[in-house]
DNA sequence: CCGGGCAGTTGACCCGCATCAAGGCGGGCC
DNA sequence: GGCCCGCCTTGATGCGGGTCAACTGCCCGG
C-alpha cells in the first residue's frame, strides 16, 4: 500500500482538461464531491483552491498540535497517523487515515490544530485553504452537503472507540474496518499492509503492545488471519466481522 | 436544573419584534448563531424554520436509533441523553445534552438517526429541519461556519473518552466536564444536579455502577465533593482539574 | 561478517475493576 | 401508613489484560 495511488481514480474523468486537471481529478477529494453530483465547473472551483503536497516520507508530519489552523487535507496516497502527546510525553492514536480519506476536520472548532498528523509511509496530500472552501460551499450544496456528512462520520466513528470491548473484539474490529476500507477505495480486502507499528495499534485500540501481540498470533493459531511480518492476510473474515459486529454496528 | 430554561437568554435580546421572536431568542441554538455577529434578518430566516418541541418528559424519546433523519435539535432546558443498544438489548450510553447542545449531528451522514435520545428530565426542545437549515446555511456564512464549528467540536469530543485512563480519571473528568459546560450556560459550576442515573453515568464512562459508587463515596472521604442523591456540590475543584488534565487536554 | 539497536514476542506476575451477591433507602401509590 | 420496586451502596471474589523482564529476529551500517 506504500505510497500507492488511489486505484479507483487512476482513470481520469476529466482528462481532455489539461494535466493539471487530470492530476487534481486523481485526487480523491475531488473525486468524492465529483461522485456527489458536482458538475464541471464547480469542479474547476475546487481545482483553483487544491494544492497538491507530498511525498512526504514515513516520519515527516503533515501539521503538529498547536499549528494554526488553515487547511484541512485528504490523503491521497499511504496513511496517515493522528496523535495526541499527554504531558508526559505519552502518546495517544486517534486513528490512522487512508487514501481518500480526510484529516484536519476536527481542527475547525478552535484555529489550532488539536492533534499531530504524521506519515507512515509515503504521503501524498491535496491541500483544501478551509476559509477559501467554505467560501465555495456555500455556492455549491453539494460540497457543503459532502463536508457535513464528512464531519458527521468522524462524529460517529470517534464514540467506536469509547465503548468497554475486549482485546479480541477490539482487534477484530480494527482487522475489519481497515478492510472495509481499504476495499471501499479498490484495495484488495483480503490481502494487506499493516502500515503501522504494533505499538501504534496497541495504542490505538488502548491495549498493551503484548496483548497484540497475543491475540494476532492467537487470531492465526484460530485460523482466521495469516501474519508476516506487517503483511495480513483475512482467512476468516466472517467469524471476525461475528466478533466485530456489536462494535462496527453494521 | 430539572426543566430550567437557559439563564444568559432570559433577557431577550428583540423583546420589540413580538411574542415569537423573543420566544425564538431564548432558543439557546438561534443565540449561538446570533452570538457569532449573524445580523438581525439572518435571525428572522432562522426562526422562520424553527420548531419548538416540548416539554417532553422524562423518559420520552426525542427520536430513535433507524428514524429518519431530518432535523437537528437544540435543548432549551433539560437533559437529553443518547445511547446506542446493541443486540443483546446491551446499552451504551454516547452522552449528556445539556441545554445550549445540539443532538442530532451524527445523523448527517446516512439519513437515519444511528441513536436513540431521551429526555432524563423535563427536556424543551429547538428543531430545526436539517434540509431548510443547510440552504439557509449557503446564504449566511456565520451559520454555515457554525454548523461546521459545533461538529467538528463534537468529532474531538468523542474521542474523548477513548483513552484508557483510570475510574479516578473518568470520574474528575466527568464532574469538571459537567461543571464547565454548565458554568459556560450560566449555571452555577459549583453546585448542581446531576441529572441522570448512577447506571448511566457508570455506562457512560465505561465503569460498573459499583466503581462509580465507590469513587464518588472516596471522593467526598477526601472532600473533594459532597453528593447526597443527585445532588452534588464541587468542593476540590483544583485538585479534580489535576486529576481530569490529562483527559479534558487543556 | 559482525555488532548494535529496535520492533516484536513470550512468559510470570499482579492489580484494577468487573462481577456476583446481599442489603439499605427513598419515593410513589393505593 | 405500609407496601413494593428501583436505585444505590457495600462487601467478597475472580479475571482480563497491564506491567516487568528477558529473549528473538530483522535491519542496517561498517
Amino acid at each position: 500500500m506504500s505510497g500507492t495511488t488511489f486505484p479507483r481514480l487512476n482513470s481520469s474523468i476529466l482528462a481532455d482538461d489539461g494535466d493539471t486537471l487530470r492530476f487534481c481529478s486523481t485526487c480523491a477529494f475531488s473525486q468524492a464531491c465529483l461522485s456527489e453530483g458536482m458538475d464541471k465547473s464547480a469542479l474547476m472551483d475546487l481545482h483553483v483552491l487544491v494544492e497538491h503536497v507530498g511525498p512526504l516520507h514515513a516520519g515527516e508530519h503533515v501539521f503538529r498540535e498547536g499549528d494554526a489552523f488553515e487547511a484541512i487535507a485528504a490523503v491521497r496516497a499511504g496513511t496517515v497517523k493522528t496523535y495526541v502527546a499527554d504531558r508526559d510525553g505519552h502518546e495517544q492514536v486517534l486513528g490512522f487515515h487512508l487514501p481518500g480519506e480526510v484529516i484536519g476536520l476536527d481542527a475547525i472548532d478552535g484555529d489550532r490544530y488539536p492533534c499531530n498528523a504524521v506519515a507512515l509511509d509515503t504521503v501524498m496530500l491535496c491541500r483544501f485553504s478551509f476559509p477559501r472552501i467554505s467560501v465555495l460551499a456555500a455556492r455549491l450544496p453539494g460540497l457543503q452537503q459532502h463536508l457535513f456528512r464528512l464531519m458527521s462520520r468522524d462524529i460517529g466513528r470517534a464514540s467506536l472507540l469509547a465503548g468497554d470491548y475486549s482485546a479480541d473484539q477490539r482487534m477484530a474490529a480494527f482487522l475489519i474496518g481497515l478492510s472495509r476500507r481499504l476495499a471501499a477505495r479498490g484495495f484488495s480486502p483480503d490481502r494487506f499492509q499493516l502500515t503501522m507499528a504494533r505499538t501504534d495499534i496497541a495504542n490505538y485500540l488502548r491495549l498493551a503492545p503484548e496483548t497484540v501481540s497475543r491475540v494476532l498470533k492467537r487470531f492465526q493459531q484460530d485460523g482466521l488471519i495469516h501474519v508476516d511480518r506487517r503483511e495480513l492476510e483475512l482467512l476468516g473474515r466472517k467469524r471476525l466481522e461475528d466478533m466485530a459486529a456489536s462494535m462496527l454496528r453494521q
